[in-house]
DNA sequence: AATTATTTTCTCGACAGTCGAGAAAATGAA
DNA sequence: TTCATTTTCTCGACTGTCGAGAAAATAATT
């Protein structure tokens, strides 16, 4: 159903426009702003005044040399107006960032997983403690903290931030919103790793001037499979999700998957299910809790070589993410795919089974082969996410709340 | 990205707002408008005043009795505004539906698919000639139509209302918009069948007083497979698509498709798909072009007889049908599954293999399996669906153009 | 050095819209 | 006939956007 509207509803909608922009830019003087945005002058001017009382923004002290007229003087966001912590969760480090309200980072530390000891209750103690420990060597207070950012791989419910399924915690769940909610009073984000970097190439997407972004996908091949899909709804919102696409049926023969299923995309493609594959396992034996890249790498080599199963290994790889693309673009519409993660180092590897994959699919034969280009560097673009999400919900807060 | 708002676009979204109550409930008093969508008393008095003299509103002529205190006064939809004019085009015959404003039928007939004629063209020259005919019918002139809505199986671009592949036409486009731009001054709309379906039950679940609407699929079984999905999105909005999903990739041992790929659901699913199992024909060998209900009659009733390939034809239908819908399920999320069309007669068959194939994947072992529900009378629902999405994009445009 | 041209920013009044409060209207009951 | 009750309508206050033009600040010109 529809919400009512009001005046007030109007200015917010049209701050958020003006955070926003000023986001995208950086700096922005008034009449950029109003060019921006769309705004008549006199409103650009009403809502600067508002958010610089509001300590949001400030006239930045450089100004712009040159050309003849009234020099401009540009808005920028205010450093120091609040902070955000992200926190990426992978399987062997947790990294901690602390990042002005400018997005510049300011403090970064990593911990190293401690294997033996497994479960939910010592995680959750290591991260709350970890936290204090940034804003420690920062000395700052706990409230100046707006929103924490959280990501990992696996199922993720974002409006609870609750995560649900996880390679790391498996069905134990963890409910970081809880963990937090006495003494923080941050926004608590959780929000999927690939779908993460899914957000990042579509910001990077939009922001290119030809234009016409309407959708795109993230794949991240490594012990894992994740997806992030990302598309322009038609009231021009960026619309990102991150679908079950590692445990989504492939087929029965790709065997048994550590989540217990049989026959999931990851059972195939995953670092475990290719060095099954290659070894010619049974494909019902229980996967390796963790697979060494230097494994791969070997499997890799002499399936270069011409070795007859590490070949097929990853050209069934291949094919169970080439159908389960088509599947997933028969679901929603054709777009560009991304592949990122690890497993890029095999990507030449994997592409003929790929693009097998895809051909089966009526979708393909119709519309055409999606364009599938590779995106090193799978961590920038997490991080990338992080701030490009978080720091717009918590401009989103500030438009909502105004300055009252 | 945003879009800059303005008061003018307030007063656009509360008479929205004001309509769609109107369309849902039939009449309303003044109070009872405000109560319904939030506004304030004074708000509604300008928005009515200004829908009545464009002519939209009208007070009902009958006030309702009893209780003391002034009467309310009813405004309802005025059924003379304007007409539209609803189209469904199905395998066999084509129905010509003319209903006005007020959501009430006129007129309707249909005409029998003319099977040796071919191809779009001359099925165009029908096509607008039907209209024609509507019109002449009720004495109504061409440009009292306000919108056309056009619905088929198959894939479809509903923003420019061409149809890109139907099982009738195959890869012969048909762009309706163009076959009644200069003459007709409606506004085109062309929907998948399902997708309506969809729409229609979507709808009556939010009419349900328990609420909390999330999501729900529709999928139809018939000679073809058709999926619509409604989501209600984050902003409120209705979200509703028609994936691919016949021609989803199931597996490759579901043998050749009508439409040149292997391994569709339809091709294991579908009339032809189930036939070609139950009498062991290879399964590469092309298609059907139609099979008659009789035909599945007989297999079915010997697959209650005890059968065997009968029976493992009806299975592995339904194993392709609960496969895809696991998949559907991954991409998006849990929710109710309503089964509709010609082939819920053969439903019970099915149901084993559906639940075989949901059971084997991650999804439904982690969230449950969804509730499958069987919805009887597809074309009552295809109408509703019309009329639902019709009579609102009326609405919308009423409300955005204003009395101008 | 003073003036002029140019560009940017700021300010003012007009206009559109919503809202709350209370007046006006319309009816049944006393 | 008067009073109570309920609904509808109207008025003034408030919030917000917009266009036009004033004010500000600088470079170029005389």
């Amino acid at each position: 159903m529809l919400t009512k509207s009001s005046t007030e509803l109007v200015r917010q909608q049209n701050s958020a426009l003006v955070l926003a922009a000023l986001r995208r830019a950086g700096n922005l003087s008034h009449t950029e702003i109003s060019a921006d945005t769309g705004l008549a002058s006199a409103t650009v001017s009403a809502i600067t005044a508002e958010l610089e009382k509001a300590g949001v923004l400030a006239k930045a002290e450089h100004q712009v040399q040159g050309g003849r007229g009234r020099p401009r003087v540009l808005f920028t966001p205010r450093r120091d107006y609040g902070h955000l912590v992200v926190v990426r969760i992978s399987s062997d480090i947790v990294q901690y960032s602390l990042i002005d309200y400018g997005g510049t980072l300011l403090d970064r530390f990593d911990e190293t997983r401690n294997h033996d000891e497994r479960g939910t209750v010592p995680f959750a103690r290591a991260f709350v403690d970890a936290l204090e420990r940034l804003l420690q060597r920062s000395r700052l207070e706990r409230d100046r903290v707006l929103a924490v950012s959280i990501s990992s791989k696996g199922l993720v419910d974002s409006d609870t931030a609750r995560l649900l399924w996880s390679p790391v915690f498996g069905r134990e769940e963890l409910d970081f919103a809880a963990l937090l909610a006495p003494q923080w009073r941050a926004k608590v984000m959780l929000s999927n790793e690939t779908l993460l970097v899914a957000q990042a190439l579509a910001a990077q997407a939009e922001r290119k001037p030809e234009g016409g972004f309407r959708a795109l996908a993230a794949i991240s091949l490594g012990h894992s499979i994740g997806l992030g899909v990302a598309r322009k709804s038609q009231s021009g919102e960026m619309d990102v999700s991150a679908p079950n696409f590692g445990h989504m049926l492939h087929a029965p023969s790709a065997g048994l998957c550590r989540c217990g299923a049989y026959g999931c995309i990851e059972a195939a493609a995953g670092f475990y299910g290719i060095l099954r594959a290659a070894f010619e396992v049974p494909a019902d034996t229980i996967p390796a809790k963790f697979v060494p890249v230097a494994e791969l790498d070997k499997i890799a080599a002499s399936a270069r070589q011409g070795h007859r199963m590490a070949g097929y290994a990853f050209r069934q790889a291949g094919l169970a993410l080439g159908n389960g693309i088509s599947r997933m673009l028969s679901l929603y519409e054709r777009m560009p795919v991304h592949v990122t993660g690890p497993g890029i180092r095999y990507f030449d590897l994997m592409l003929p089974g790929i693009e097998e994959g895809l051909a089966q699919s009526m979708q393909v034969r119709l519309q055409g082969a999606p364009e599938i280009s590779v995106a090193p560097d799978e961590q920038r673009l997490v991080f990338e996410g992080h701030l490009e999400r978080a720091l717009g919900a918590i401009d989103a807060d500030i438009a909502a709340t105004g300055t009252s």
